[in-house]
RNA sequence: GCCUGGGUGGCGGAACUGGUAGACGCAAGGGACUUAAAAUCCCUCGGGGCUUAGCCCUGUGCGAGUUCGAUUCUCGCCCUAGGCACCA
């Protein structure tokens, strides 16, 4: 055996062979349990950053531990291959979209490779593919005839910069969650998916995840925003002719209809012009909605929150009281949400607080605090909270909560309202004016409207002869041959074909059900395995994508499932949301942030390569390219090999939680493998031709008894940090532990038996290590003499008595206080124990002659004495 | 403002269900080996104190509470990260 750990020639070497033995492929097999693996795929980007490599390396762990405990893992690969970043890249370096694409593949591919992951390659699928769009252009059609895809013109988010709507999903802050420029509104005709129809469905069933983090649970509820409350009619004085003669408003507090003064409608709201055309307030009103519709929401955000609104000199009557109360428009009202009008009630909401005492308008108390009366006059700010209902006819008295339901009782038998939900969910927005995307399968006829794309024509390839216009808008509306087709419905030859593509975020929706049979070319999967495969046991991605990707795949996976197509109606059952891989900013004042490469270390500290000046340390933030605080996993390749870097991501944190990353960490994960090489190396010889010993711990005595007590403890220990919560850093820590004694051990003395002792210790070593740095476990086991492939040596188990301890450790304790501690033999009852105790000379110091009141034995552990 | 996490040594982090706080690693210091260095191996390592083979006090963001006993449970507060936010 070498000497020296030399991870550059055995890391390769055991790529290839697993590789050639096929030891990651699977198949669906009824025979055997499954467990489904998943990572979120990447976008190919072109290189892996630190983040795939933690994501990957925290679930091939996972994968290669369910495998040695027997499962049939699945544990599969791809690209999210459609996208933006393609498109840019071939404007600006001429080349194709799909090469640049295939060649970041290639690229990509072959660094996982590097790093060993377990992936049955053979399912490798890239969503731009025909054969794997066709089938979501297939779905498309389906949802079109159910009504669940529809076309409307409405306000959409568009971005200049990338020349596309976004989702709302996809707007972050007022910015393109991608590009990060503003983003403004627009009016365009879009295809949506009715991802509404299942707001409550997505929100009831977040509670029947129990395999998901509180915290991507609770930002989905908050997402959908669910509101239960009422729809309440107001009457509008004398409508012109042509408008409904109420208008309804949405309301989470129909117990304050009584308090409502004045009515707001959204600047966008159908009946602003109906109301005040011809009067003579028209002019002012329409200058006032041209207005708003120029402030866009992020600076409407920004300007904290000032509302502006305008009288359209029009009234209508509250249902309730009778009173007339005035219509305004206001900069606050949103279309999109409840009705698009809403009642307000400034004693009671703030927002319609502000608008009052700003216009003049009245202010009525309707829920008074139970200790002290309000007065509207008085009031410095709305009262929110409950209360007891005033000025509210037959409700006085009543607290505010019951009449929310009376209220809304009586607003039924009336006819004035019903009872109501409202979701914040919007319609999912798909289409996207971009080239590198999925063609929707639609056809526009100036006789037949749209018609769908006949079932047979599919795939709607996506024409390659293209080129690519400087400004990023889509070439697709360009290009004849490709938008030029007969109507499928009446054979005019001047019908248009749809030229929006889908959102990304469509793809990514189901390729965990394309990844249970990935050739499949009758459809979009092969019902009987997806039926063996899913739904996915074990989710693992950033959590980047907790509302977006996560919200889009449970409401595609409910469309399988009511078209009858999948048996499950979630995806996901377990999910874990890797943390971000975090390093420290370092800047110059010439050149500002700096690479780690840039820096120079010297005794007056650290320096610019570029001009010597001093560099500041910043804060720890994400890894990111703009901030120059990456490290490349190909540099960490080079330097240390596969299993140094996997070993370091596990170490350094749980997965949950953020990674700082240290670069003398990194030494030190580097350090510990070498440490297990010598270790091997210097018992291989005195231990290989001997057998593991696996008898009872009583069978052997002194340092062997404590180091076979010990691997079997590790064992135990391991086995619960993977299996319970994933925690590899202590497992690993535990690992480290039992190396820690076996390097103590001399063994030129030993016995047979005491070889064997050392011989299952280092066995356990490499075992429970090997899912974690696989190259070197799967070495270090052939250099012990096995013929097999580590993958195949079974996850250990323990003996139960080598986890019992030879002599207990009893702590003493005088009023909660640790005063002393002896051993007992495992044996000892609690009197003993108890009698033991209390005559420990040095506890007896501190219980003097206080008398003692109470004395607690915790079985085998503790002994508490009250004084 | 609302909703979630999280506050433990110089640092990353341990502590299973309320029972020895600080496992494991990093950094630091000391020693061994070496002509020397690297590598390696061994030891020390929360803070303070004392009559220093040892012993005492104190310590898990702050303040209360429950308990024989609280990093762990309850209440209030502070700080911090993330998400949502003119949503009626």
């Amino acid at each position: 055996m070498d000497e020296k750990y030399n991870p550059k020639e055995i890391e390769p070497k055991w790529q290839k062979y697993w590789e050639e033995k096929n030891l990651f492929k699977v198949d669906t097999d009824k025979e055997k349990e499954k467990y489904y693996l998943m990572e979120m795929f990447p976008y190919p980007s072109g290189k892996i950053h630190m983040g795939h490599v933690r994501n990957y390396t925290i679930g091939d762990v996972i994968a290669r531990y369910k495998a040695m405990q027997g499962l049939n893992v699945l544990h599969p690969m791809g690209w999210d291959a459609f996208g933006m970043p393609a498109e840019n890249a071939a404007i600006s370096n001429n080349t194709h979209p799909a090469k640049w694409t295939y060649d970041n593949i290639d690229a990509m591919r072959s660094q996982l490779k590097e790093l060993g992951f377990s992936y049955d390659w053979d399912r490798e699928i890239a969503t731009c593919l025909p054969e794997y769009y066709k089938w979501e252009q297939w779905l498309f059609l389906k949802m079109y005839e159910k009504g669940m895809a529809y076309r409307k013109e409405s306000f959409v988010n568009w971005c200049e910069t990338c020349q596309t709507v976004l989702a709302n999903e996809q707007v972050e802050a007022g910015l393109c969650w991608r590009c990060g420029k503003e983003v403004r509104q627009k009016i365009l005709w879009q295809w949506f998916f009715r991802i509404t129809d299942y707001a409550e469905d997505l929100l009831a069933c977040c509670d029947e995840l129990p395999g998901w983090p509180e915290k991507v649970i609770s930002m989905q509820k908050n997402w959908i925003g669910k509101s239960i409350g009422a729809e309440i009619r107001f009457p509008i004085e004398n409508p012109p002719d042509g408008v409904d003669p109420a208008i309804p408003v949405f309301t989470t507090r129909p117990d304050t209809v009584f308090g409502a003064t004045f009515m707001c409608l959204a600047p966008e709201h159908p009946l602003v012009p109906k109301l005040c055309s011809g009067t003579s307030r028209e002019k002012a009103v329409a200058d006032f909605v041209e207005g708003i519709s120029f402030q866009d929401r992020f600076l409407r955000a920004m300007e904290n929150y000032e509302k502006v609104g305008m009288f359209l000199g029009k009234y209508c009557v509250n249902p309730l009281t009778g009173r007339k109360i005035p219509i305004y428009t206001a900069n606050f009202a949103l279309m999109e949400y409840g009705t698009g009008a809403v009642m307000s009630v400034p004693a009671h909401d703030q927002r319609d607080f502000d608008f009052a005492k700003k216009y003049g308008l009245d202010i009525i108390v309707v829920v008074n605090p139970g200790n002290r009366p309000l007065d509207g006059e008085t009031l410095t700010e709305a009262y929110v909270d409950e209360g007891v209902m005033v000025n509210s006819g037959e409700f006085d008295g009543m607290s505010n909560n019951s009449a929310k339901d009376a209220i809304c009782t009586r607003l039924e038998k009336e006819n004035l309202g019903r009872r109501a939900v409202s979701f914040r969910l919007r319609d999912w927005g798909i289409s996207r004016q971009r080239y590198w995307g999925a063609p929707i399968p639609m056809i526009h006829c100036k006789a037949c409207g749209v018609v769908p794309v006949p079932e047979s024509d599919l795939p709607i390839l996506l024409p390659e002869n293209v080129n690519l216009l400087p400004g990023g808008q889509s070439p697709l509306p360009e290009i004849e041959e490709f938008k030029r087709v007969s109507c499928p419905g009446c054979g005019r030859e001047d019908a248009r074909r749809e030229t929006d593509t889908m959102d990304t975020f469509v793809e990514s929706s189901w390729y965990f059900e394309r990844y249970c049979s990935p050739k499949f070319d009758q459809g979009m999967f092969d019902r009987k395995d997806v039926d063996y495969w899913m739904p996915v046991d074990q989710y693992i991605g950033g959590v980047e994508h907790a509302i977006l990707h996560l919200l889009y795949s449970r409401y595609y996976t409910r469309v399988l499932h009511t078209l009858g197509m999948v048996g499950y109606k979630e995806p996901f059952t377990r999910l874990l949301t890797q943390g971000m891989v975090c390093k420290e900013t370092t800047s110059c004042p010439a050149h500002g942030f700096l690479f780690p490469e840039e820096v120079i270390r010297t005794e007056s500290g650290l320096t610019c390569s570029r001009c010597g000046n001093s560099v500041a340390v910043g804060r720890v933030e994400k890894m990111s390219k703009s901030k120059k605080n990456v490290i490349d996993p190909n540099y960490l390749l080079k330097r240390y090999g596969a299993d140094t870097t996997r070993l370091f991501c596990l170490f350094a944190a749980p997965p949950e939680r953020d990674l700082e990353w240290s670069e003398q960490g990194v030494d030190g994960s580097y350090r510990f493998l070498n440490r297990i090489w010598r270790l091997a190396a210097r018992l291989v010889e005195a231990v290989k031709d001997t057998e593991s010993f696996a008898g009872p711990p009583g069978d052997v005595d002194g340092v062997f008894r404590e180091l076979y007590k010990k691997t079997h403890e590790t064992v135990y220990r391991v086995t619960r940090d993977i299996e319970d919560r994933f925690h590899f850093n202590t497992a690993i820590s535990a690992v480290m532990e039992l190396v820690n004694l076996a390097y103590g051990i001399q063994i030129h003395d030993a016995a047979d038996r005491e070889r064997g002792v050392v011989r299952n210790a280092l066995d356990t070593v490499i075992i429970l290590l090997s899912p974690i740095v696989p190259h070197i476990a799967e070495e270090l086991w052939r250099i012990m003499g096995n013929n097999a492939s580590v993958l195949l040596a079974g996850w250990p188990g323990y003996r139960e008595d080598a986890l019992e301890k030879d002599e207990l450790t009893i702590v003493v304790q005088v009023n909660g206080k640790l005063r002393g501690r002896f051993n007992v033999a495992v044996d000892a009852d609690d009197e003993e124990i108890k009698k033991l105790a209390l005559s420990n000379e040095h506890v007896l110091k501190f219980i003097g002659n206080k008398p003692v009141q109470k004395v607690i034995v915790v079985k085998h552990k503790l002994v508490n004495i009250v004084v």
